[in-house]
DNA sequence: AGCATTTCTTGACATAGGTTAAGTATCCTT
DNA sequence: AAGGATACTTAACCTATGTCAAGAAATGCT
């Protein structure tokens, strides 16, 4: 039940079922098939998705055209553009689902509403941003101090579902290498 | 004179003049020697500080121990152990100057308060925190799909203070290679 | 000023991962 | 079910960067 999936992805000390109430009402359930672009490159986001069920990611061009992978987002986590969201400018960035998925859309306005009117989604927001922003920089400094195939045995640990769900050439440029160079690491690890 | 640092820091379209006098007076100017400690692991940040003068870093250890510096923070940005301070947990990042260096320090009971009182700062601290997440995100892109002469020539060109002002082993950490790869490629630019 | 420490450079050698290209398997579409 | 596109694997070869070790230069200390 969706119930849950905002008590979990809001949770905060400050929040009341009151809040999480108001909070929830403002939500849209969309259900996605895969490969649905939820944000392209070039265009202002004017909402954030929470991820009911499926798998949703992050992609940029890289300067010969391909595609790198930055970001990808489970079920029960937030697919929020911050920077297009936030500061209301043109996304360099991609959103879009790589399996059928489902999710709840909140829009910009609606947010920012909240924002300045409830103390407790301000924290929260406050928190789940810098939270964010450890998340990236702890990717950054293993993206320096660990090997491609550590990398992606730690994928393997604490993010199975993207293992499981997105096709191998996105996987490889999410962890910086070229496709080739994981499906050799692949075949290492199970041939040692 | 440090008004316009305050001026230039905490620029918004909502801020007024009276905003930013309040906020200026709750900051206190503090005078650091090259090397001093303003958070260290473990601890949890009370603080953050606007760079008037001097050359800043962040720094971790790896698993052997070796310090990576994750962040410069030049003259006129804001040195914010984000995830400590505004989750209020142990630090896993140090905060140094690398030079003699003149900040402006404001507490967080004093921010707090601001930030629940003031809309001006709220959208500023979101718009800032927003900006941070999207250089963040940058630079593991460019960790990614350039090489590390390219990372360099990159910093050179956008942030000489750092290369001015930091020894080569911090900047080497900090694009994720050895120092005498670095040492290297430095040789190679002046020859070619 | 002189000694110790730290910083930086250089070179020989090793290796992880990139590139290219070909082959196989899988998935869509009609 | 067939055909074409896409996804994945494999192999040969290449290159950027790492590692180690030694020396030179710069810096800091007493």
């Amino acid at each position: 039940m969706a119930q849950t999936l905002f008590q979990k992805l809001y949770s905060h000390p400050l929040m009341t079922p009151q809040d999480l109430d108001e909070i929830a009402s403002l939500h849209q359930r969309m259900v996605l098939s895969k490969n649905d672009m939820l944000l392209q490159e070039g265009k202002t986001a004017n909402a954030y998705y929470l991820v009911e069920k499926g798998l949703i990611r992050f992609f940029v061009h890289d300067l010969d055209g391909n595609e790198i992978t930055t970001q990808f987002i489970c079920e029960n986590e937030i697919a929020n553009e911050v920077s297009s969201l936030f500061q209301r400018l043109p996304s360099v960035q991609n959103i879009q689902s790589v399996t059928d998925a489902v999710v709840w859309k909140i829009e910009f306005n609606d947010f920012q509403h909240l924002y300045h009117s409830m103390e407790s989604i301000r924290e929260w927001g406050r928190e789940w941003m810098s939270r964010q922003l450890f998340q990236t920089q702890q990717r950054s400094i293993e993206m320096i101090t660990h090997s491609a195939s550590m990398r992606y045995l730690q994928l393997i640990e604490h993010r199975p579902q993207i293992v499981q769900q997105a096709p191998l050439k996105q996987i490889a440029s999410y962890l910086g290498i070229a496709d080739t160079s994981l499906s050799r690491i692949r075949k290492e690890m199970i041939t040692n």
